[in-house]
DNA sequence: ATGTCAAATAATATCGATTTTTTGGGGGGT
DNA sequence: ACCCCCCAAAAAATCGATATTATTTGACAT
């Protein structure tokens, strides 16, 4: 019936579709760093009150996606070498260690999950970039999850995030992977399956660190 | 006017207000972990409406301090063991991390700044509790707020403050510091002075880790 | 031209009321 | 006696309108 649904799926609450909707729209570039986030223009757009928009800004900045200034509003929050550079330092040192600590209690219902990730991931780099993000997303997080350290994983969804970000401003969203992206997943599923922690997180690591170095390339400045 | 001017000062939006009396309440155990937040009770104590109440609450769930569930409200963040552990981890992850940024970064002024928290903190440890810990939590940032890294330093200030809801869950607040608690912070501000990463660090860490300890023991379970 | 101030305008923040959803507590039906 | 469904009370979520605050505009004096 409202927009929220259309493009967000069947939620249920308007602050939760709204905050989904906003929150893509701002990962995907389609509301560009900085840009105002006018509380009647978004209110408008996604056909619902001002207070479930306000209640979703207010969640995005928990997430960093937006800027509140008091009195004054929100905006997209805004990007720079330097915030990029911060973002891939935490992820090359939070990521490892709840990697760790996932193999340190891995187990078979864990290992066959990281299985069937991998696996719908190759799938869907056939087909479209959406589903491959999804899939790629879904992949990472679930090297993390076993750890058994729940904010940790919040934080390390969250940078993971914000460096999708950086990925759709840098390239248009499409075609990043030039490299053997897939051969590199292999290796660190691999190595998560024979529990062997130094080569997964070293593998982890380079293989973020190649991504950021492709990004910071075409970043300039 | 209203009894958020009374409780946190002269503050400019409802929200704000609303944001930083229900942050304290939660962090000092007023509100005590698990118990529900309803928008009803909080907007007749806090003298406002449901909007701000909803927008302070929905900013706090990003502190980690209060949980939301769809469409059944909020309750304030339950608390336990594995919680307090993860904390403990991570902070002595994050913070030698954000330390070591910042004294290779040292400057004088950075360095004035150190000098003066710290006294600061030793004249307000003489008085009240409430005093002390405004001073401790600023010489406690103050070592970290050189690194130029804001979301480390963010992370920091969010994992100390869970930190602190602990020890007032534990001790009432009071009289948590028996150990010479005095002479590890002279130690670590020299240390920092010296721009001697390893050993400032290491007193960092061996600092939270037995405040930890104690409130580990008193913890139980 | 330039800087300043005040009114007009635009946007935010907040309120009070309404709508929707959950919850708890009885009746029927098996 | 047990379970399921429906209804009423309570709470959350949302809306529409108002009050507050920032920003812009333009007249006026320097």
């Amino acid at each position: 019936m409202n927009v929220t649904r259309d493009i967000a799926g069947k939620e249920t609450s308007a602050t939760h579709g709204a905050y989904l909707t906003v929150r893509e729209m701002i990962l995907t570039g389609a509301l560009p760093p900085g840009e105002k986030l006018k509380i009647e223009q978004l209110r408008a757009l996604l056909n619902t009150g001002a207070s479930p928009v306000r209640e979703a800004l207010s969640l995005l900045t928990s997430d960093m996606l937006v800027e509140r200034i008091d009195q004054r509003g929100f905006r997209a929050a805004p990007v720079g070498k330097a915030n990029f550079d911060e973002i891939l330092t935490l992820r090359c040192t939070l990521e490892p260690m709840a990697l760790r600590a996932s193999i340190a209690a891995a187990n078979a219902t864990w290992e066959e999950r990281l299985v069937l990730r991998h696996h719908h991931m190759k799938k869907a780099s056939q087909r479209g970039t959406a589903d491959f993000e999804v899939a790629h997303k879904a992949f990472h997080m679930a090297l993390l999850d076993n750890a058994g350290l729940p904010m940790l994983e919040r934080y390390c969804a969250q940078l993971y995030d914000l460096n999708i970000r950086y990925r759709y401003l840098a390239a248009g969203g499409a075609h990043y992977r030039k490299r053997s992206i897939d051969a590199e997943h292999q290796e660190i599923l691999e190595a998560a399956l024979d529990h062997d922690a130094e080569a997964a997180t070293e593998r982890l690591i380079s293989h973020y660190r190649r991504t950021g170095d492709y990004l910071s390339r075409q970043m300039e400045e």
